[in-house]
DNA sequence: ATCCCGAGGG
DNA sequence: CCCTCTGGAT
């Protein structure tokens, strides 16, 4: 990673350039939107826990038998781990997931009523689920505003020079300065797709990238 | 800071 | 082979 220095901006020169950013997402992702598979807030949720250090693909290639065997929060706190281990397993990570799966169903049906809270302090007391998989359930379930951080959106602010923040809760709340609160969960989207196919981590497409002219990094790398 | 972890890409 | 993938808990 070979850095640019980025530019000195005012709050005003910055949320300029995230306007011009906004404006060619919305054009380039005019319907972003999560790409995990879910029909009900339940199954967004455990989706998203799957997602954790895996890719979007091999969350949605597992789910359709899951959420066959496991509908809802009643079906999944009746099981054991050791049940849903084969599931879950060609996602990685599947010990530790099948455990936080199996405790978060049976705390929704205790505290919850089996429902998905729509509070990010409730959500967070759940196993497996952090800062950033309460803020994604919030935006895509329920439409609550909030810029989840992920390790695209923490790449994506870095290079673009909107944040320089280090842990993922601070680089949202600065994003959540630039750009306007309605479109916040777009945002979250749209960079997570430009991040995915364009803006990757190891080789960033540059030369098709429709950011290239508000990126202080475009090139560098 | 470290562990969890399989799968796909370069 | 090494890196990365919509992180979270210890």
């Amino acid at each position: 990673m070979a850095r640019p220095e980025c530019p000195k901006e005012s709050l005003k020169t910055k949320r300029a350039r995230a306007a011009r950013i906004l404006e060619r997402l919305e054009a380039a992702y005019p319907n972003a939107r999560t790409e995990l598979r879910h029909e009900t807030p339940f199954q967004l949720l455990v989706a998203t826990v799957l997602s954790a250090q895996a890719t979007d693909k091999s969350v949605n290639a597992a789910t359709p038998a899951l959420f066959a065997r496991y509908p809802d929060a009643f079906a999944l706190a009746q099981a054991t781990p050791e049940e849903v281990e084969p599931y879950i397993r060609r996602i990685g990570l599947y010990r530790t997931k099948a455990k936080n799966l199996v405790r978060l169903a049976q705390m929704l049906v205790e505290r919850h009523g089996g429902e998905v809270p729509r509070d990010k302090q409730a959500l967070m007391e759940l196993p497996g689920v952090g800062w950033k998989t309460a803020t994604v359930v919030l935006g895509a379930a329920f439409g609550i505003p909030g810029i989840a951080v992920d390790t695209h959106l923490a790449r994506l602010a870095k290079r673009l020079c909107l944040s320089q923040a280090r842990t993922p809760e601070r680089i949202g709340a600065e994003l959540e300065q630039y750009f306007p609160r309605e479109r916040w969960v777009f945002v979250h989207h749209a960079l997570i797709l430009h991040g995915r196919y364009v803006c990757t981590a190891r080789r960033p497409r540059c030369e098709a990238c429709v950011l290239a002219e508000a990126c202080p990094s475009r090139g560098t790398w």
